[in-house]
RNA sequence: GCACCUGUAGUGAAACGGAUAUCAUACCGGUCUUCGGAACCGUUGUUCCAGGUUCGAGUCCUGGCAGGUGCACCA
């Protein structure tokens, strides 16, 4: 519909013989103004000598009649023209919507297009905390938006089984007796890590025993170390296994850090006019470039991360059969160390750097500190779902609802923290206020939930009432709700171009909220109503909106809570 | 110190350079013998400071101020 008025309104300055000029067509802010607002008349104004309402005028006769569906225009303020579409507008929408049920919201703009997205990347022997459900939640979006436009996603997950962090934990594992054949779980790694990273960092003796750790690590050259090494990784990989599945994320491929890290030397060494040799280490003179010079192979011999995520990159490439994008999301942390990473993979594969995005996104901050903190200073993922759902499960007590299962209550949790992720510009960081969370009120994840639940009951309840969807009493004015409904599928497409699932979470919650109010102020399961039918319609073209924008936020939809 | 990012009601957010800056929450008041009250309706309250660019600036430019992050062998 853009594009329609769009073109009209360019022929038309052919037609009055006007200077063609750049103009936008969009929603304006304020409904009033109707469904398309056009600036072009404010614009052309000035290069054309005429007053913009003047020139609007003349652009509105040429108009008048010409584009399908266009009911009335109008000029306003400035020199804007409105344009307000007809009834039938809505109507065809509504019925488009519903006729493509789950396929509402796609399209093709990515068609054939196989895109890697990376993301989460925990390392095993370490917690897996809330940034990390932050990471997976922000790239888990991203994905699922790409899948919207008809791309082929690819989901990898980067984990970091080598390097410095592991030696603290096999550390931490030899001084807490932990021996193979005896169990272990997930948190006593991480005690054994906490253990580990302290020590290296208070006791001066202790550093070069872990260092030495390291290398034996890399090497495999101790068959005890080998032995708690290989049975941690499996614990922990295991674990995390079971968060995937929590969350719902379905990853493609896996890649270890313990892989990519002898590629990766090879790599470096392989490009001596790239990585120069400088006190011991190879390094990339990122400073000539305006950015940082890093180490990406240090003095001992063992390639770095950078190292590694150079190997990464080819990696991905050969296993995935080639790709035609590739996504990276992580914490902005690591913005500035990305931008010389992707410096020097354009030495190394330039073909592959121009493929290359990362998005660094902003940090989970908690404005109170009620939540369970089991292991010092990080919040683990599995305890801040777990404290949500209990607090879900009371709602739905309170609620005088029958007790809900595990996974209902989990299912809200998830709700309500992934909308909280996602609901601000992912570049800046996330508030999580608890007590707001636990709220479940107004502008939140569960708020969506419910709405599509009251949504599934209301049309159980319909039918019972002997009310079917219908189209043929259809009222004069279309309800806000149809107003808002017929935009999901632009939302979906610049939610994914601009890398803003918040643009989608902002359009749910203005499309829950104006159902909400259109369900207090009418009545549906109602067969006395005349009208109900195609109320009926609207609904269950609003609950399919809401059902297939939530999963784009990786949020379940649940037909009762 | 240098680089990058961010400053919007008490709080958390939104706004391709567009119209009276929007939403949620909190506060205050109201609706309903609930088609699911996790609801609906209403009141109050906001663009860090100083210049500049232009028909028009929260948005772009310059200079301040404040905060965050990064800056060589961690990831």
């Amino acid at each position: 519909m853009e594009d329609v008025i769009h073109t009209a309104i360019t022929e038309t300055f052919e037609t009055l013989g006007i200077a063609p000029v750049v103009f936008s067509v969009e929603h304006p802010g304020d409904m009033s103004h109707g469904e398309y607002a056009c600036n072009v008349a404010m614009v052309a104004a000035k290069a054309a000598g005429i007053a913009p309402r003047a020139l609007a005028e003349k652009i509105v006769v040429a108009l008048e009649g010409q584009i399908e569906y266009v009911d009335r225009i109008e000029i306003a303020g400035p020199g804007f023209i409105n344009f307000y579409l007809a009834r039938d507008f809505f109507t065809a929408e509504i019925a488009r919507a519903t006729g493509a049920g789950e396929d509402w919201g796609r399209n093709a703009s990515e068609a054939g297009q196989k895109i890697v997205v990376e993301y989460t990347d925990p390392n095993p022997f370490k917690a897996f905390h809330i940034g990390h459900l932050f990471t997976n939640t922000v790239g888990e979006s991203i994905a699922r938006l790409g899948e919207m436009q008809g791309a082929d996603i690819r989901r990898v997950n980067y984990q970091g089984d080598i390097g410095l962090h592991v030696a603290h934990a096999i550390y931490g594992m030899q001084q807490l007796g932990m021996v193979i054949g005896l169990p272990f779980t997930a948190s006593d790694l991480g005690r054994a890590y906490a253990l580990g990273a302290t020590a290296y960092r208070d006791d001066e003796a202790v550093q070069p025993i872990i260092r030495a750790l390291n290398k034996q690590i890399y090497d495999r050259t101790d068959e005890a170390v080998n032995a708690l090494y290989d049975a941690g990784r499996a614990v922990s990989l295991a674990y995390f296994e079971t968060i995937y599945t929590l969350v719902g994320t379905t990853f493609t491929e896996y890649f270890f850090e313990s892989e990519m890290a002898p590629k990766g030397k090879t790599l470096v060494l392989a490009h001596p006019e790239v990585f120069p040799e400088s006190d011991g280490a190879h390094i990339f003179k990122g400073e000539e470039y305006g950015l940082h010079t890093r180490v990406f192979l240090n003095k001992e011999g063992l390639p770095t991360y950078e190292a590694k995520e150079l190997a990464l990159a080819k990696a991905k490439e050969e296993r995935l059969g080639g790709y035609d994008h590739s996504i990276i999301s992580t914490a902005k942390e690591i913005n500035e160390y990305f931008k010389v990473l992707k410096m020097a993979m354009s030495f190394v594969y330039p073909e592959l750097a121009a493929k290359t995005e990362h998005i660094g996104h902003g940090m989970v901050r908690l404005t109170t500190g009620k939540m369970s903190s089991r292991t010092g200073d990080v919040i683990l993922a599995v305890d801040f779902v777990n404290d949500i759902a209990a607090a879900a499960y009371e709602k739905v007590i309170e609620s005088g609802m029958a007790a809900p299962t595990t996974e209902l209550a989990q299912s809200i949790a998830l709700g309500a923290i992934k909308y909280a992720t996602l609901k601000g510009n992912i570049e800046q960081d996330a508030v999580f206020d608890t007590t707001k969370a636990l709220s479940f009120e107004g502008d939140s994840g569960p708020y969506l939930q419910y709405t599509h639940a009251r949504i599934c009951s209301v049309l159980e309840k319909a039918a019972v009432a002997g009310v079917v969807p219908d189209f043929s009493v259809i009222p004069t004015e279309p309800y806000i709700v149809e107003k808002i409904l017929y935009r999901f599928p632009e939302v979906i497409e610049a939610a994914w171009h601009e890398r803003a699932p918040h643009m989608v979470v902002g359009y749910l919650t203005e499309l829950a909220g104006a159902f909400n109010s259109f369900y207090a102020h009418e009545k549906i399961a109602d067969s006395t109503d005349t009208l109900a039918p195609y109320k009926a319609v609207v609904a269950n073209a609003v609950r399919l909106t809401l059902k297939n924008g939530l999963w784009t936020l990786g949020i379940q939809a649940p037909e009762r809570l």
